[in-house]
RNA sequence: GGGCGUUUAGCUCAGCUGGCCAGAGCGCACGGUUCACAUCCGUGAGGUCACAGGUUCAAGUCCUGUAACGCCCA
């Protein structure tokens, strides 16, 4: 270990110790997977994008993975991290774009090659910021092993997965309405549209009926489509228009004859039950087009300015378009009403501009061969999701897949490998960066101008990573992995995508979990945004806080799959914790320093031989906790493990094991140094997944064996010890009866009494612990009897009840006897409360033959209790007479 | 329109396979310089587990419905 202090300080200060350790750890190489045999766990990071800084949500993400990565670790199995970067297509052209921005420029200004090399430029110098940022809050990930999607082996099974698709027709180009953003002018996939309720309104227009007076209203809420209306659709059953199916209107402006069809998905109910038909610009008018035969006409510009094919709005935007359509249709007559209406518009997921529905040549995924077998992994089992609901919605997209645009008008990006040839026109794909030439006629070649949706080289992670499409070693060792964990809202974008670009390139699923987790909001509970300003920075807090604090916090906050508030006071407490375990540690060391602890391989030797009542107890739970945690980490129930252990540790080891300590520690021949060394350093253990830095700092301060506590082993579970357990929480229970006792009659606290114990049949028990007891109740040890027999009462002393023990305090002038008759009224109600419950329970008939006897048992023990308990109050009530 | 989630103490949330009197942190009240820790210790107050039905010997937990809030898909 790189620093050994000798001596810990008074508080637990996080930068200290945080500082240093993370690259002691990376350059003894604990990050790699260990070279050994057995199954390897698995985890790919989902690359955050390399444009921004690190928010607390990959905070949350480096934690959960970072628990999940080290616990394997600790349990022996050869465990591999991937860390990457993703290119972030369109936001980091974006980015860029803002930048150069600034120099009054754009990026055709700079032209396709220099803008790229700007862009390169910008990725590599926010790289290594994320990655220190990683580095801060403690990601044992495989650093050597780090991929960025641009990178040469990423991009080369980009264009060999392109290249395997296209020649199988499952990457095919065709014109298709697509979502179109104006501002990024690209084409956007259905994922990256969201759909916003807009408050607009409902125009009713009439369109005159060819050779008749009469006219046809249609209902729309974007008037300016109307220029490329190429028909009017009636449900084929409405009797209001059955007469006019087969018949023309003369669209208004543009004078063109367009027919009147009738189509089953039209809604009768809805406006006028007619509908305009703007194939090129309405994804339901399109099928309808396809159904029924119409035209389609185009009257948008990529720029999302109205063209020619709208006589005279050429030039205008949309809105300008709409007013237009409206002012016209007003003037001549053919506007029938207008009326408020909310309705869905969808958005650039990136801009956030209106994006518009166009019809456009374009590259698609062909998706349902690809779902298919994705869809099968889900329902036998070969997948699984954590928590089990998003299944469903996993199964649901897939049920519905569409073709997938993958096209995108970008500059930075994988450029898509496809070659047209000047000369036969043939369409060439290809594995290689470059083509020179037509295979096919040697003629000249141009290279499509597109680039690939981000995510289809981030669908290939779980084994581009890995060296794909050569079989490298790595791909053999570590595909399939283990666990995918990332965030719920990429389920579809990303989690689906994997799985079966997985089982189409590598015949397998490229995980067994999905792990998903929520959102971290603010305090409120809104999204973080750096336009509300409400935005946590991990890093400042890591640096006020510590990692450790703001990693317990974020994995204990939330449960799977669900949202979580992060505040600043839960952090802090969480940073407590670490400075009660800090002096915890403390203490240890200052009790153990002259004893001789006794190490095996796995560290401090289990104490076994003279133990007393309490170092049972406090092994007994160990047991317990560390069964229980680690059955909880193996359900990915993090927070509810890291909660478990954190209990133990504050309200078990320092506030019970550790005060009795203080007691057991001024007998030469005591074991509690032993048990305190075994008990911290598996405590420890148990707790470093979750906060690494600290755990390893005070790891290299006790007792322990081997070099890092990362690649240390994660404790076994021993087995129970049920008697000591017994006795020590009627010792618990007893102790807070006392301070109770002595609280509410008002007892100065420093004041030792005295007091006679009748345990019963824990009597012998309460013997081996009566130093304990006294110390801890501040009861004086001349002045402590502890007894088999009957309960017998003093007349001044206050009576307490604990789990069958019976204590009496005399207090002599302390005592209020009208208040302590009141207690123990109150205290008696309270009984036979109890009793009458206890009782209803074995009085029934069918609890008795359906209940497990184990639960029976407990009704009687209850029952047993209360009684006793009622005969020493009814005994004590009678003292005080009538 | 379809689907999902949430609703538990003043606040933020746990509560995994149904089983003693429902827990934590923060906040609140009272008291504490016991030689690890005031980033602490002790004691206490505070809950109709959203509502209405149902299943069960037993429901915060399972089922059905309702409401409010939120999310996803169309």
């Amino acid at each position: 270990m790189a620093t050994h202090t000798s001596e810990l300080a008074k508080t637990y200060d996080p930068r200290t110790i945080e500082h240093g350790l993370y690259d002691w750890w990376d350059g003894q190489g604990y990050f790699a997977p260990a070279d050994r045999d057995g199954k390897p766990f698995v985890t790919i990071m989902p690359p955050p994008n390399v444009t921004g800084v690190l928010h607390v949500g990959h905070a949350l993400f480096v934690a959960l993975q970072d628990i999940m990565t080290r616990w394997h670790r600790m349990r022996g199995e050869p465990s591999l991290w991937l860390p990457g970067a993703d290119h972030a297509g369109i936001a980091g052209q974006l980015a860029v774009e803002k930048v150069i921005a600034q120099e009054g420029l754009t990026r055709h200004d700079l032209g396709r090659e220099e803008f790229i090399r700007r862009v390169w430029a910008y990725m590599d110098e926010y790289r290594p910021r994320i990655r220190d940022q990683m580095k801060l809050l403690g990601a044992s990930c495989d650093w050597s092993r780090f991929a960025f999607t641009m990178d040469p082996g990423p991009a080369r099974a980009v264009r060999h997965a392109f290249k395997h698709l296209h020649d199988k027709g499952l990457i095919y180009r065709g014109e298709r309405l697509i979502s179109w953003c104006p501002r990024c002018r690209t084409a956007l996939s259905d994922l990256e549209v969201k759909h916003d309720d807009v408050q607009s309104s409902l125009w009713r227009l009439a369109y005159p009926v060819e050779g008749s007076a009469e006219v046809i209203q249609v209902a729309t809420t974007r008037p300016e489509t109307m220029l490329g209306d190429t028909g009017v659709a009636v449900h084929p059953d409405d009797p209001r228009y059955a007469h006019l199916v087969g018949q023309h209107v003369i669209l208004p402006i543009v004078g063109r004859r367009i027919p009147i069809v009738a189509d089953a998905h039209v809604d009768p109910s809805f406006g006028t039950g007619a509908v305009k038909v703007t194939p090129a610009h309405d994804p339901n008018d399109f099928e309808i087009a396809q159904r029924t035969g119409l035209d389609s006409i185009n009257i948008l510009n990529l720029d999302a300015m109205l063209n020619s094919e709208t006589g005279g709005f050429e030039g205008l935007t949309v809105e300008e378009g709409r007013q237009a359509v409206v002012d016209r249709a007003q003037a001549e007559g053919w506007l029938v009403s207008v009326e408020p209406h909310t309705h869905s518009v969808g958005h650039c997921d990136r801009c956030e501009t209106v994006v518009q529905p166009i019809v456009s040549k374009q590259w698609f995924v062909q998706m349902k061969d690809l779902a298919e077998p994705a869809y099968q992994a889900a329902q036998d089992g070969r997948l699984t999701f954590v928590p089990d609901r998003f299944k469903g919605v996993y199964d649901n997209w897939l049920e519905n897949i569409h073709d997938w645009t993958i096209s995108r008008q970008l500059w930075w990006g994988h450029r898509i490998p496809i070659w047209y040839c000047q000369e036969c026109g043939e369409v060439h794909s290809s594995i290689e960066e470059t083509m020179e030439m037509c295979p096919s006629c040697g003629g000249a070649v141009v290279q499509d101008p597109d680039v690939l949706d981000t995510w289809f080289s981030s669908g290939l992670w779980t084994f581009s990573t890995l060296g794909w499409p050569d079989e490298t070693p790595d791909l053999k060792r570590f595909y399939p992995g283990s666990v995918m964990e990332t965030g719920y809202e990429i389920l579809f974008v990303w989690v689906a995508r994997m799985v079966f670009f997985g089982i189409e390139f590598m015949g397998e699923v490229p995980f067994h979990t999905v792990y998903l987790h929520g959102i971290v909001r603010d305090v409120e509970g809104a999204k973080m945004s750096k336009t509300k300003g409400n935005v946590i920075d991990p890093i400042e807090v890591t640096s006020e806080y510590g990692a450790d604090a703001l990693r317990y916090t974020l994995v204990t906050q939330a449960s799977p799959g669900n949202d979580s508030r992060l505040s600043l006071q839960r952090v802090e407490a969480s940073r407590n914790f670490g400075n009660k375990l800090w002096n915890a540690t403390r203490f240890a060391l200052r009790s153990i320093c002259d004893a001789q602890i006794d190490l095996d391989e796995r560290g401090p030797v289990r104490p076994a031989g003279k133990l007393t009542i309490p170092d049972r107890w406090i092994l007994s739970r160990l047991d317990e906790v560390t069964e229980s945690s680690t059955r909880l980490i193996e359900g990915y129930l993090f927070g509810e493990a890291g909660r478990q252990i954190n209990e133990f540790i504050w309200n078990e080891l320092c506030d019970w094991y550790i005060e009795v300590a203080k007691v057991s520690l001024r007998n030469e021949s005591s074991r509690a140094p032993q048990v305190l060394a075994y008990t911290l350093e598996r405590s420890l253990k148990l707790l470093h997944p979750f906060m690494p830095f600290i755990t390893e700092a005070l790891w290299q301060q006790v007792p322990h064996t081997g070099e890092s506590i990362m690649v240390a082993s994660w404790p076994e579970a021993g087995v129970r010890d049920a008697e000591a357990q017994e006795a020590f929480n009627a010792l618990i229970e007893l102790v807070r009866g006392i301070r109770n006792a002595r609280a509410e009659a008002g007892v100065e606290p420093a004041k030792w009494i005295g007091a006679e114990v009748y345990p019963g049949a824990l009597t012998s028990a309460f013997e081996t612990m009566r130093g304990e007891l006294g110390f801890l109740g501040r009861i004086a040890d001349d002045q402590l009897t502890i007894e088999a027999g009957e309960p017998r009462h003093a007349p001044q002393s206050l009576t307490v009840l604990a789990n069958g023990v019976v204590a009496s305090l005399p207090l002599a002038d302390l005592v209020d006897l009208a208040a302590e008759r009141n207690r123990l009224e109150k205290e008696l109600a309270e009984a036979q409360l109890e009793k009458g419950r206890a009782e209803a329970q074995l009085g029934n008939e069918s609890f008795l033959s359906r209940a497990p006897e184990k639960v029976v048992a407990v009704q009687h023990e209850r029952l047993a209790r209360a009684i006793e308990q009622i005969a020493v109050l009814e005994g004590r009530l009678a003292d005080f007479g009538a």
